[in-house]
DNA sequence: AAAATAATTTAGATATGTTTAAAATTTTTA
DNA sequence: TAAAAATTTTAAACATATCTAAATTATTTT
């Protein structure tokens, strides 16, 4: 019974419209975590882990069930990386995600540090319907509330900004990108200083030895700490880049 | 371990706001179950597992461990009750399906065939934040989309009617109060024939022998076969009961 | 290159939630 | 009221997903 499924799960994934509900909620968090790991490169059990909370030797069962699923490329202590089908799951996953938090915040008005923890349940029972709608209603957006790039239909998606705010200097303009999103404490300052994706900051000066930013935005002089601009990824601005 | 978990669940439903989140999807489905199904008397081991399709066995397993968490009153071989801790998270269940399937509806457009597996899935896994905003934006609506009273943030709840379209006689005048919600395909057909709650019928005619009904409704007359009355109730139409 | 260390897997266990088959109990029928 | 039938529970098994502890493999250090 279990193999048959097994040897169905191709068949599933190319001909059902929702497949992902029919995949535990687990499975869906270890390749969406798999996918963020892999940077051109095998992942490894202890990275895995360490993301999930969980014991390395959880993750080493799990990866030998997505294997034979056919959902990942195992190597016994060399490491995995995700199949086609598997990245195209964990991409439905993320593209659900991103959309879910994006909605959260513009139609229900979610505070930014809520939306992750919502979207990181729905996201895996949510069907094509509801997301596709959802996606209709906030335009197609290319970005979450964090500034994270959100997969279109066919998975295609571009790359994060890496450009920390700590790497500015005075004279500077620059556009806030994106957000790290792992402290709710500090998304909830970011949304209260008004630190989110595409403000625009002028950098009137940085102090040494990892002090303070001084920027103008908002109509105003504001100084942003170290351990928040470390935070916050920008993009140098100039008006054609808009 | 376990039983320590088990002895706080109780300070847990009262104290977290959304300790919901926190059952599994099984335990809320069988609370709801036996909620459903407890019209003034115990309810027996088959009758919830016909209801969820499940072998008796396995209920007897789960009426033993939903006893062990006090969220039931259960005595072996004599059926099931739920306790008031039980009634609550029952009640919390069924306002998140019935609130998600009222959004589905009226803010997402799904058709009225469609809410009820998503709002299924979704209701166990929504925060009573996203529920209360739905709710707030919804208007604190009285009935889902099928016409179910939908239970307020205290867990009371009106009554289903159950008065059925085939007890009219040609002449009377009635509401559409509510919908049998088992088959999807005759929810398609309500509501492509607009037979939807809140619509008032002049009946012009009752064949006898289980004959259709002729009403006049959405400025014609219509034709309303057995079975689909079957499946419609309804309450006696005066000006003043609206 | 051997020893020490770190990473990974295996083995054995547990909790949840399900199944079928057999045993026990209750209800119905004759 | 005794036998038959139906309901319910128990027993044994399985799949999923997790854990800890021990064994194995790979990597780093000396
Ligand atoms: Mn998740
Ligand atoms: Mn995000
Ligand atoms: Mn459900
Ligand atoms: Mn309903």
């Amino acid at each position: 019974m279990f193999k048959i499924f097994i040897s169905l799960v191709k068949n599933i994934i190319n001909n059902y419209a929702n497949f992902i509900v029919m995949l535990s909620q687990a499975i869906q968090d270890y390749l969406k975590t798999i996918y963020k790991l892999e940077n051109s490169g095998a992942v490894s059990t202890t990275a895995i882990a360490k993301e999930l909370n969980i014991s390395g030797a959880s993750v080493t069962g799990m990866l030998k069930r997505l294997s034979t699923m056919k959902l990942v490329d195992y190597n016994s202590y060399k490491g995995v990386r995700l199949t086609n089908e598997g990245r195209k799951i964990a991409l439905e996953v993320i593209r659900h995600h991103r959309l879910l938090e994006l909605y959260l915040k513009e139609a229900l008005g979610f505070p930014l540090d809520k939306v992750h923890d919502e979207a990181c349940r729905l996201e895996h029972v949510i069907s094509r319907d509801f997301i596709d709608k959802i996606d209709e209603i906030l335009g197609s957006p290319e970005f979450d509330p964090h500034g994270h790039p959100i997969p279109d239909k066919d998975g295609s998606v571009s790359k994060s900004d890496e450009l920390s705010l700590i790497t500015v200097k005075g004279g500077d303009t620059v556009i806030i990108k994106r957000l790290a999103d792992h402290d709710q404490e500090m998304l909830a300052y970011f949304e209260k200083k008004r630190l989110v994706p595409n403000v625009v900051l002028k950098i009137i000066d940085k102090a040494p030895f990892s002090g303070p930013i001084t920027a103008f935005y908002n109509d105003e002089n504001q100084i942003i700490g170290n351990e928040i601009a470390k935070n916050i990824y920008i993009e140098h601005y100039s008006e054609e880049s808009e």
